[in-house]
RNA sequence: GGGUUUGUAGCUCAGUUGGUUAGAGCGUCUCGUUUACACCGAGAAGGUCAGAGGUUCGACUCCUCUCAAACCCACCA
């Protein structure tokens, strides 16, 4: 390889489509065509990013974390899959597509129909998911795209139909009258985590009732309330509890009971409070618990029912004045607080304040006991998994969040009423002749048979299975499901369920689940629930999550802002090598990420620096071929480097094995640019006939780095003759095994080539601190003690790097008068430059230093007569703090004497 | 209201079972002989590890409290 073939400076957007291309038509990012023997397989389900456009840095970021630890799998040995997709995010892609839409046509989903909707729609994800391939592909992604796959592809259809059927029929998913949180405008149920807060500021109405004040910031939802809760404990309402009570109310006399309960807190307001069981979450399931009536104040429309009397039809701002005033009218109005602040709920979508109302919807039984779980539910299934280490989650302080989250679950809502996502698998139709239905279907229990979900079906009969019914007059439930339910089957669905399939044989439970601790609720939780349920086995063995990606000054990424890092733009300005590394060095995970470009760049820089390490290696060797067998060394750098290599392997290996990423990526930059290319390469300048050692190491520096950064690596790989063997690709060469431990002697010579390096440093310190002339050569005398013989040996080495032209080594020191001093580890290093040396200033550099190192030593004497410390510290933390003890006090004594020999 | 996280050099961050004279990258300053690399090299400056207590022979590391910042959950009683 000549000169001229290879350019100074490394061009990642030559080069990175070409190597990913080669990378793809190995067809090594299937499983099924990885060479060799590999009995162990390694999973990851990548997090199906949403089908409704462009991936911004946050998808970088998992995408370089789960690439960085499938190549390390598959270079170990492991039958590695990482399976990619797209999810076509119900809600979020619908909403897309109207905005669209209506931008460009003026037009609304229901002028268009649900069958043409849903082609637009289509034709929309069709050309976000063609993005999305290009931009997973552009980070050098090595997934096998074969297997890809989308939540709405026929097979995961399927899944989600058999899913539905199967758990209905288990009665674990039913239909009921439950509260939900409603969007009036959107006319949907909406997701827990589709539902947004905003603080605001609002009238707080106190009312008499009866004998009791009670609060509310929505008098248009009271007409329904009838009881009274207070303490069991409040010693003012003991003689009320169990009462039924005359009361003056909105519409007139009423009678409310009264009841105790610890929810109602005594010190707040009156200690009393009365319950709207049909809107709020928490009345609900009182209500539920004391078997109360529960009343539908507010429609789907927002607007108010016949319960409402006169109010009935006026929408929820105008009934909520109308209604103070007729209570003040009465004389029912206590007082007011206009300064009340609280969060509002809103929907995420059009912000419109969401009702919660209760409504006819399908619902997952997260508490009902399950037979095969021993009484147990999905609930407590998902929490023993995580509490017995079935799935470990890190970091670990993420458990607690799950569990709380958990403990606190209520029935999930999976209906929706909206257009596109898996339409839900269930049919009625008008019972014709009583008797001679039902079969071949398995109606739901009495609730189902009183639906008022929508008045056009007649559902007298009920079919719930995965293709329709046979038989005249069936209608499709028109609702779709929960996203979710169906990225909730992802690592499973994916690999072919219900079928029973190789690949669920072989790759299910999942290795590893990497994702964004946002997420750990919506997907992560359920993904555990369906699989436990469904599987019975754990979604995936472990569960690492990382963190946001935000900008420098710590602040969400956001087009107001006018901060966004697209990944497209820097790799095309940086190289993908280099944004994978800024998105792993200094990141640790569950916490966020500040990204900048001059983090980017500095990682390009580093990249360039690899690129020029190896440069250098390929050109000055005679022939740049594999060498695998670690060469002999012949002199101490040669030892040194090897065994440094050695400490590196092992150190890199144990940090990817905790999935501390950084740690690891740090390390292997450590080696490569502070002691391979600042000293080895320096040095084999000087000692020459080292190219198997270079190619050695850099070879195993390749391999170290191509997880972190693939292109590069790949790229400089291509470049080695490989010495006979087929071309083989970086990609899935061999992991560098560390078979054995690091020694007693490596030990000794990585210390004596410190010792080198301190040398060196010290005089280059002395030349940079006097302003002596680089180009100028000088004289050093070194008084070396025991170590005369390591420092003659090196000699050469020293000459050139320090830029001496003499170097004389002694056992014991003559002290040149008229000449710079230093130590270097106890070393007494002499400069005899008596034309340059500035006295005062010399003095004045050795003062300081007598009083550092005298410091010191009081430090260490202090510590060494403390009684305590003697008898309770362990004896090698002792032993070594006396050895520094004698070690300074050595040096002390040389630094004065070289101060007095200045004067 | 409940909970979690963070607070270490000008900036962005490492520091994994308590024992270093506390580290890196970027930035800053000084100087560039040596043709792998100026996306570079050599050298330097810069920190009472937020604050106060405590445990310990010993605390950046463990405990308590205070202050500051971010986030999550609950909350329209």
């Amino acid at each position: 390889m000549s000169n001229q073939e290879i350019p100074k400076v490394y061009e990642p957007k030559n080069v990175e489509d070409s190597i990913y291309k080669k990378w793809e038509e190995s067809g090594f990012f299937n499983p099924d065509n990885l060479p060799g023997h590999r009995p162990k397989a390694f999973s990851i389900a990548m997090p199906p990013p949403n089908a409704t456009g462009v991936l911004h840095i946050g998808h970088a970021e998992f995408i370089t974390i789960q690439d960085l630890v499938i190549r390390y799998q598959r270079m170990l040995g492991k039958k590695t899959l990482w399976l990619p997709g797209t999810d076509h995010a119900a809600i979020a892609t619908q909403t897309k597509v109207e905005k669209l839409i209506k931008a460009k046509d003026g037009k609304s989903r229901h002028d268009l129909g649900r069958e043409e909707f849903l082609k637009r729609v289509k034709t929309f994800v069709v050309e976000s998911q063609n993005t999305i391939r290009n931009q997973i592909r552009k980070m050098g992604s090595s997934c096998d795209w074969s297997r890809e796959r989308y939540t709405l592809d026929s097979g995961l259809t399927k899944a989600v139909n058999e899913a539905f059927v199967r758990m209905h029929k288990d009665g674990l998913i039913y239909r009921g009258n439950r509260i939900v949180n409603w969007c009036p405008r959107c006319q949907s149920t909406l997701a827990d985590d589709e539902v947004e807060y905003r603080e605001q500021k609002a009238p707080f109405y106190y009312f008499k009732y009866g004998p009791v004040v009670i609060g509310t910031a929505r008098p248009e939802t009271k007409f329904g309330d009838k009881v009274i809760i207070v303490h069991p404990d409040d010693k003012r309402y003991k003689d009320l509890v169990g009462q039924e009570l005359p009361v003056e109310w909105i519409l007139g006399p009423i009678t409310a009971k009264v009841i105790a309960d610890p929810v109602a807190e005594m010190d707040l307001g009156s200690g009393a409070m009365t319950i709207t069981p049909g809107h709020s979450f928490v009345d609900f399931e009182l209500a539920q618990k004391y078997h109360l009536p529960i009343e539908k104040i507010i429609n789907e429309k927002g607007e108010l029912t016949q319960v409402a009397g006169s109010f009935a039809g006026l929408d929820v701002a105008t009934a909520r004045h109308k209604v103070f005033e007729l209570l003040k009218s009465k004389g029912l109005v206590d007082h007011v607080d206009e300064n009340y602040v609280h969060n509002l709920s809103v929907c995420y979508r059009c912000d419109t304040p969401v009702e919660p109302l209760v409504s006819e919807q399908w619902f997952i039984a997260v508490n009902k006991p399950i037979k095969k779980f021993g009484g147990k539910s999905l609930k407590e299934r998902a929490l023993a998994v995580v509490k017995d280490s079935q799935v470990e989650i890190v970091p670990e302080r993420f458990k607690k969040v799950y569990y709380h989250w958990l403990e606190n679950l209520r029935d999930w809502c999976i209906s929706r009423q909206i257009w596109f996502g898996h339409r839900i698998p269930v049919y009625y139709r008008k019972r014709e002749n009583p008797k001679s239905s039902a079969k071949g279907g398995s109606a739901s229990g009495g609730k189902t048979q009183n639906s008022k979900l929508d008045k056009s079906l007649t559902e007298d009969e009920v079919y719930v299975g995965s293709t329709p019914p046979a038989g005249e007059g069936w209608q499709q439930d028109p609702d779709t499901l929960d996203t979710w339910f169906s990225s909730g089957l992802w690592t499973f669905s994916t690999l072919g369920w219900p079928e029973k399939t190789k690949d669920l044989k072989t790759f299910h439970p999942t290795s590893l689940m990497e994702t964004g601790y946002d997420i750990l609720f919506f997907w992560v939780a359920r993904m555990i629930i369906m699989s436990t349920y469904l599987m019975d086995q754990v979604p995936f063995q472990q569960v690492y999550l990382h963190g946001l990606v935000r900008d420098e000054q710590g602040r969400k990424m956001s087009k107001s802002l006018d901060n966004i890092i697209d990944p497209l733009e820097v790799i095309k300005k940086f190289g993908a090598d280099a944004v994978r590394l800024s998105l792993l060095i200094g990141v640790t995970p569950g916490n966020d990420l500040n990204l900048a470009e001059s983090k980017i760049a500095g990682a390009r820089n580093f990249i360039n620096k690899l690129w020029n390490i190896s440069r250098y290696i390929l050109m000055t060797t005679k022939k740049p071929e594999l060498i695998e067998t670690r060469p002999k060394p012949k002199t101490l750098a040669d030892q040194w480097i090897l065994d440094e290599l050695t400490v590196l392997q092992s150190t890199v290996t144990t940090h990817l094995d905790a999935y501390q990423f950084s740690m690891a990526g740090e390390a292997i930059y450590e080696f490569s640019w502070s002691k391979f290319a600042d000293w080895y390469l320096e040095i084999a300048k000087i000692e020459g006939g080292k190219d198997d050692i270079l190619l050695y190491v850099l070879q195993n520096l390749l391999k170290l780095w191509h997880p972190f950064t693939p292109f590069v690596t790949e790229r400089i790989w291509a470049m080695i003759d490989p010495n006979g063997k087929p071309k083989a690709l970086l990609m899935v060469e061999s992991w560098p095994q560390v078979s054995r431990q690091v020694s007693s002697r490596e030990t000794k010579v990585v210390k004596d080539f410190n010792l080198v390096q301190q040398v060196v440093s010290t005089i280059r310190n002395l030349r940079a601190e006097s302003n002596i002339a680089p180009g100028k050569l000088l004289t050093a005398i070194i008084v070396a003690g025991p170590k005369v013989k390591i420092i003659k040996d090196q000699s050469e080495v020293i000459k050139s790097l320090a830029r001496l032209g003499e170097l004389e080594v002694l056992v014991k020191g003559k002290k040149p008068a008229g000449s710079l001093s230093a130590l270097a580890a106890g070393l007494e290093i002499y400069l005899p430059v008596s034309d340059m040396i500035d006295i005062g200033k010399e003095v004045s550099r050795l003062n300081l230093e007598v009083k550092r190192v005298k410091d010191f030593i009081i430090h260490l004497e202090n510590k060494l007569q403390n009684q305590k410390f003697l008898e309770r510290a362990p004896k090698n933390i002792i032993a070594n703090e006396q050895k520094k003890l004698e070690e300074n006090k050595e040096n002390l004594g040389k630094i004065q004497q070289q101060l007095k020999s200045l004067k």
